[in-house]
RNA sequence: GCGAUCGUAGCUCAGUUGGUUAGAGCGCUGGUUUGUGGUACCAGAGGUCGUGGGUUCGGAUCCCAUCGGUCGCCCCA
């Protein structure tokens, strides 16, 4: 006889299961909670994008020489025989559905969306084949206010997940098309000049995203990355103005930050402002939210000249920073005799139909579901007891936690009516 | 793609320089005790020691290969 196989997950993929103590789903589930409350005070417009694309949508928007492009994508033929690639970003696919769905009539447009992304790289702590995001772009708008205000957004979003503390925002612009072009040059000719001092793998950036050799972190490029020109003498009057305005703007909200002018993105759309917030308690994954300008990424893809920022934030590298959400309350229904069974699991379906999340275990003596209730978390127990009970009482309480959730308790006791017994207090 | 490290029960791990029927805790199942509740005790189920070769009288233990996990490089959220 065949031995039967076992299905395996594939590489990269993470199954996440809640209600346990320190579950990384629960948490998972805050960040996203989260990110959809305070994106809606910031007035951003809930969007779906699809998980795939034609791949010509991120081939040419990301940048053909990036490694994601290059060698991170998940692409393959349909049965049809077009090349489709499932979504590595969010930012190209949103772009694609500007032009195509006539958003350019809303704009300038506010969106936020969140969902799964595909690269196929080596998993390590903090990086997956299948991971998430948090997303939000502001498209149409050429203002620094526009991004001003998508970094306040950010640094919301992290103070209200309690991890603003040891996450920073770092901050750097790249300038216009005309200031990029002109530090690329000179990045260029100073490395050209330190070539034989180089890694090999900067000597092979060189060729392929002179930049990043500026945040190497191999010591030999150390000297010559740090001893490079910094953009601020290629800019623009315009370029610089502009950062002065986004630098500006986010003093006056209060939002903390550092220049980092060795800061580049690695995507070849980002214009102006780059920025990353960053953390040390990742690993060797320090970027928890990135992002910048990307004002010619629309128009490469055939569509109008359209300024745009945006960031993305990884929702499982958020989730493993945050504290364990608080469960939301409960109440396990006891019936302290198999005969009372059907009262009490009319009595849960009863109050649930109201509102109020209660448990009622499938079997069991009393005695063995109030450790499973309390093994679940529940806050309290409430039996259903015999009707003929010396005291004529019909419902008994007994509190399952130190520190139960007495608002809520009285409020399901309310929606029970009368027939309460006393309240029974665990002894300790 | 490259490097390091680890694979023993559902989970966390012991297993001494190779040596009888491979262990513990937790969890699970059943029972006894208790009886308005965080109890104790008893018993049970569950393992091709990742997989395949090799060395050996004998391999969970040593060697090789392979698959997988983790961490790092690269890159990124």
């Amino acid at each position: 006889m065949a031995k039967i196989e076992t299905p395996r997950p594939i590489r990269g993929t993470q199954d996440m299961l809640g209600g346990t103590p320190d579950s990384l789903a629960d948490r998972f589930a805050h960040v996203v909670e989260t990110f959809e409350r305070v994106r809606k005070l910031y007035g951003f417009r809930r969007i779906e994008v699809p998980v795939f694309e034609q791949t010509a949508v991120f081939a040419r928007s990301l940048g053909e020489s990036t490694d994601v492009v290059a060698k991170e994508m998940y692409t393959f033929e349909d049965r049809g025989g077009d090349s489709v690639t499932l979504r590595p970003e969010f930012t190209a696919g949103i772009a694609r559905a500007y032009i195509t769905e006539g958003w350019q009539q809303y704009a300038p447009l506010k969106v936020a969306t969140h969902g799964p992304l595909f690269r196929y790289e080596r998993p390590q702590k903090g990086r997956y084949r299948q991971f998430h995001q948090v997303d939000a772009e502001i498209i149409g708008a050429a203002e620094p206010l526009a991004d001003v205000e998508l970094l306040c957004f950010a640094d919301q979003l992290l103070k209200e997940l309690g991890i603003n503390e040891g996450v920073t925002l770092t901050l750097n612009t790249l300038g216009d098309a005309q200031s990029r072009e002109a530090w690329r040059q000179a990045l260029v000719a100073h490395f050209e000049a330190h070539r034989g001092d180089l890694s090999e793998d900067s000597v092979d950036r060189l060729a392929r995203n002179p930049l990043r050799i500026l945040d190497s972190k191999d010591p030999r490029d150390r000297p010559i990355a740090d001893s490079a020109p910094d953009i601020d003498a290629y800019l623009t009057d315009d370029a610089r103005a502009f950062f002065d305005k986004v630098t500006a703007g986010l003093d006056a909200a209060g939002v903390a930050w550092e220049r980092n002018a060795r800061l580049v993105r690695g995507l070849d759309y980002y214009r102006h402002t780059a920025f990353e917030f960053v953390t040390d308690r990742l690993g060797a994954q320090g970027t928890v939210l990135g992002g910048g300008r990307y004002d010619g990424l629309i128009e490469n893809m055939g569509g109008p000249a359209t300024p745009a920022v945006g960031w993305a934030a990884g929702i499982e590298r958020l989730a493993m920073l945050v504290e364990q959400p608080a469960a939301a309350p409960s109440i396990a229904i006891i019936p302290d005799r198999p005969h009372l069974e059907d009262e009490a699991r009319n009595l849960a379906f009863r109050l649930r139909g109201e509102g109020f999340a209660v448990d009622i275990a499938y079997k069991g003596n009393a005695k063995r579901r109030i450790e499973v209730a309390r093994k679940y978390g529940a806050d309290a127990a409430l039996f259903i007891r015999e009707p003929e009970v010396a005291d004529g009482t019909r419902y008994h309480l007994t509190l399952l936690k130190d520190d139960p959730d007495k608002e809520f308790i009285s409020s399901v006791l309310q929606a029970i009516g009368p027939g309460l017994g006393g309240l029974g207090v665990e002894r300790r």
